[in-house]
DNA sequence: GCAAAAGTGTTAGGAGTACACCCATGC
DNA sequence: GCATGGGTGTACTCCTAACACTTTTGC
């Protein structure tokens, strides 16, 4: 590869992050405004340009906490995206992430260098966004669903612990489909991702429920 | 994003494959020899940078084609490489896929403008690879094991159907263990992926042994 | 007729699904 | 005491895993 050749010049690398919360039993996606072109004005999911010297999830890290104040979301991989005329631009292959955040815990900033507004969008409602970001959303949810079951992506919902009518709640609401609730218990006890602990607290009902946490890996 | 900020410069993309065959119930990889700096010399995947005009598996099969003459070989994303050192030249973020050829239908090109050499290696016995190569192996054969039930990865290795021990030999090599016959026939007809022909054929033994293909996506 | 592989069936355990009743508590 | 949600068990089906005998055919 020659380094100065136009074949491989203006190419640039977006790390692009489909952030979830459920707030009040809905799931939501994090969108900001941009204040720039292309599509200023525009929403979009919260990403940009990866910079020369730092990781994939650095940069996105370091996109997330720029554009929402966020800081030390985890994520994961979720596709790419390389269409060559995906930016207008220049060429950027899109490499798109999941991450998930307590909606408690975080205040996201509305206005930044780059972003004029940032918002909780359901996911039933999510406008024409810039780029292809909305065929990344439809990707991460997916990949969203199906990683609920068998990786602890939950985890940050419930740093305290969690009762099964919550978790199942926040099943439901990603899954998008009521389950049974004595079906739900012994499915999620049978992958032994979770252990009770000594506590009980009440949630919706009158009755305390027990708590629960995530095992550590360790465990 | 300011095209011209030096963050941003000299990026580019690696798309890179890990292109899987089974040679006499061996699964084998194919490696090349490469014939410039950077790790002049050394044995690496097939793959290289990607082109501004092309996408991203249009690029992978420009270089599958220079780097060892197949053309059309069918590949399926497999996971994001993207340390920010992990290229000595410029930052790369590498794009890697798994792709499957039947060794008998391919002839692949010892000597290309970039490589002097290109060989299948035994999946136990392969070399110390180019950049992070080794990982992007490691990657696809979980990737390629979690996905031959699922998908119809296989169907290359059988374009004229194939009889259920010759299926099953393909999926012990690849899974590197032993499976019994009989719930392995079970498992495969439950996946409703495959039918019946009217064929029968011998394989190994001197029975001759029905004849199987992959339902067409419309079946 | 025998060696070598192809083909088949049964049983037991585990997971998924559907479904109904008692328990604890706040009001 | 009653409404609300929390907690539990059972029966059926389906998938998985373990396991042994018969069939075909080339030699």
């Amino acid at each position: 590869m020659e380094i100065h050749n136009m074949k491989y010049k203006n190419q640039g690398i977006h790390v692009i992050a489909s952030i979830f919360t459920i707030e009040k039993g809905v799931l939501k996606i994090l969108l900001i405004k941009r204040k720039n072109e292309p599509f200023k004005n525009c929403w979009a999911l919260v990403g940009g340009a990866l910079y020369n010297d730092e990781d994939l999830e650095d940069g996105l890290n370091r996109e997330i906490y720029e554009k929402t104040g966020l800081k030390n979301v985890e994520v994961r991989l979720s596709s790419v995206f390389g269409k060559k005329d995906r930016s207008p631009v220049m060429r950027m292959v899109a490499i798109s992430y999941i991450g998930m955040v307590n909606i408690n815990e975080v205040k996201i900033l509305k206005d930044t260098l780059k972003t004029s507004n940032a918002a909780w969008f359901s996911i039933d409602d999510v406008p024409f966004l810039a780029y292809d970001h909305n065929d990344i959303i439809k990707d991460a949810m997916k990949k969203l669903k199906e990683s609920i079951l068998t990786t602890d992506i939950l985890k940050v919902f419930f740093p305290d612990g969690f009762t099964l009518p919550e978790l199942q709640k926040v099943y439901e609401c990603i899954l998008d489909e009521k389950l049974d609730r004595r079906n739900f218990r012994k499915k999620i006890l049978n992958t032994n991702q979770i252990v009770l602990t000594e506590e009980k607290q009440a949630f919706e009902g009158k009755k305390k429920a027990k708590i629960y946490r995530f095992k550590e890996e360790s465990e």
